[in-house]
DNA sequence: GAATGCATACTAGTATACAAGTATGCAGCA
DNA sequence: TGCTGCATACTTGTATACTAGTATGCATTC
C-alpha cells in the first residue's frame, strides 16, 4: 500500500513537493531541508500540514534515514512541531515567535553596524552586491532583491568579523520571512524603499554614527511591522 | 572486532565517556548530545579528539542513528567538525569563534536588560534564583553558582517575552564555556563577583536606565575576557 | 631510491527492518 | 443511547545492513 495519501487539510503534497530534484552526488539530508525550508517559508506547507515522515519520504524518493535529519534541523529552528509516536506537523504561524526573531534580529544586526561604525567598510567588497540591489529595485523585482539582500547582511556580518552570527540569524530568519513573503510579495516600491534603508545604514557607517546606524537598522528590520497585521492561514 | 580502540591523540574515550547513563524511556539522540556537549566543554573531550560514530555508539551502548542525531546538532554548533567519509574531530578550541559567542551573547542580553528597564521586573519570580546565586557564591561553590547563572539569565529572556532568544544564546554560548571552564573554575571569589554583577545590572533595571543596564551586562559578559590568554590545550 | 598506481581497510551516508508508544474506531455492556 | 475497554492501525524512535567515497600502505616501476 502506498504511503502517500490525502490529508484533511486540503494540502496537496505532491504539488507542494514537487520540483523537488535530489542531486544523489551531494548529501541529501541537507538538500531536503532547503526544500522544506523553503516550501514552509512561501506558504506551499502552510502552518498544520502533517509531515509524516515515510509519506515525505517516498514522494522525495529518499528514506527516512536524511529525511529525519533534516526534519530534526527544522524541529531546532521551531518550524516543525513533532509530538514523539504520534505525529509531526508544520508549526502554525506564531506572531510570537515572529517577534522573537524581529528582536533576535535587531539585536545582532545593530552591534553589527555599530561595529562597522567604528571600524570602516570594506566599500570594494560591498560595491557588486549594491548594484544587483540597484537593479532588481529599479526592475521592482523582489525575489531577485530578496537574494542580494541576503548577501548584503550576511557580508556586513562578515565584516564585522561574525560570519556565524548571520548563520544564527538566518536559523530564526525563517519565522520573519514567513510573514514577509505573505505581506509584501505583492507590494509594489517594496524593494526600492529597502534598498533606500541599506543606503541610509551605509551612509551612517561612514559617517562613523554607531548610533544612527543601530536606528537605521532597527528602523529597517522593524519595517516589516509597518505593514500592518497579515490576513494570512486560517492558523495561529 | 571491537570498534573500540586506542587513539594516538591520547584521548582515553572510555574513561572519557564513562558515567554515560542513558535512561531507556527517554529518546536517546537529546541525552547523549548532552553528555557529548557537556564533556567537550569541560575539557573531558578536548579539541582534536577523534570522533567515530561506530566506537562511540558501542561505547554508549546505543545504535548509531540516536547518536548521529546528537552529532549533527554539535556539528551545527560548531562543537564538532565533520569531513564526508573521511571521519569527525571534536572542534579545536578557536578564539574566533569564541569571541564571536561573545558578540551574540552580549549583544542578545543588553538588548533583553533594555526591554526590561522600560517593562519592569517580576521580582517574585527572581527572589528563589538570586537567593541560590548569594548561597552558592558565599560559598565559592562555583558549580552550583553555573546553574543558577543560566537559570537568571534564562529567567531574563523570559521576562523580556523572548523565551527563545535564550535558546539561542545557549546554542553559542558553549564557546564561551569552553574557556570559561579552563580560565576560571580555580579561580576562587569568581562567584562573589558574578553575583555582585548580578545585582548591579538588576539595580539599573529597577531604575529604568536601559543604557547603564545594557552597560553592567556588556562588562558581565566580557569580563570572561578580563582574565587573560587561556593556556589551555596545545590545539589553536 | 623515489614516485606512482593499485588494493585494502575504514569512514560517513543511506536504506531498510524492527520496536514501542499513541490514537482511533468498534464491539460489548450498562 | 451512552460509555468503557480492547484490538488494530499508524506514528516516530531505534537498530542494523548496505553503499560509496577517502586515505593509506605496499608493490611495482622508472
Amino acid at each position: 500500500m502506498p504511503r502517500v495519501k490525502q490529508n484533511k487539510a486540503g494540502v496537496d503534497l505532491t504539488a507542494a513537493l514537487a520540483g523537488i530534484r535530489i542531486d544523489r552526488g551531494q548529501a541529501i539530508g541537507p538538500q531536503i531541508y532547503e526544500a522544506l525550508r523553503h516550501r514552509i517559508v512561501d506558504g506551499r506547507l502552510p502552518g498544520g500540514t502533517p509531515i509524516h515522515e515515510g509519506e515525505i519520504a517516498d514522494l522525495c524518493f529518499v528514506s527516512r534515514t536524511p529525511l529525519r535529519a533534516a526534519l530534526q534541523q527544522l524541529v531546532g529552528e521551531g518550524l516543525i512541531v513533532t509530538r514523539p509516536q504520534v505525529g509531526s506537523i508544520v508549526a502554525p504561524r506564531d506572531r510570537r515567535r515572529f517577534l522573537e526573531a524581529l528582536f533576535v534580529r535587531s539585536a545582532i544586526e545593530c552591534r553589527i553596524v555599530r561595529r562597522l561604525a567604528e571600524r570602516g567598510l570594506d566599500e570594494v567588497a560591498l560595491r557588486p552586491i549594491l548594484i544587483r540591489q540597484e537593479v532588481a529595485a529599479r526592475a521592482d523585482d523582489y525575489a531577485t532583491f530578496f537574494d542580494a539582500d541576503e548577501d548584503f547582511h550576511a557580508l556586513l556580518a562578515s565584516m564585522a568579523d561574525v560570519p556565524n552570527a548571520w548563520q544564527l540569524v538566518q536559523s530564526v530568519k525563517s519565522h520573519v520571512d514567513r510573514e514577509r513573503f505573505i505581506l509584501m510579495s505583492s507590494i509594489r516600491g517594496r524593494s526600492q524603499r529597502a534598498f533606500e534603508d541599506h543606503l541610509r545604514i551605509l551612509n551612517a557607517i561612514r559617517a562613523g554614527d554607531g548610533d544612527r546606524a543601530a536606528a537605521e537598522m532597527a528602523a529597517h528590520i522593524d519595517s516589516v511591522l509597518q505593514q500592518g497585521t497579515a490576513a494570512g492561514e486560517g492558523d495561529v
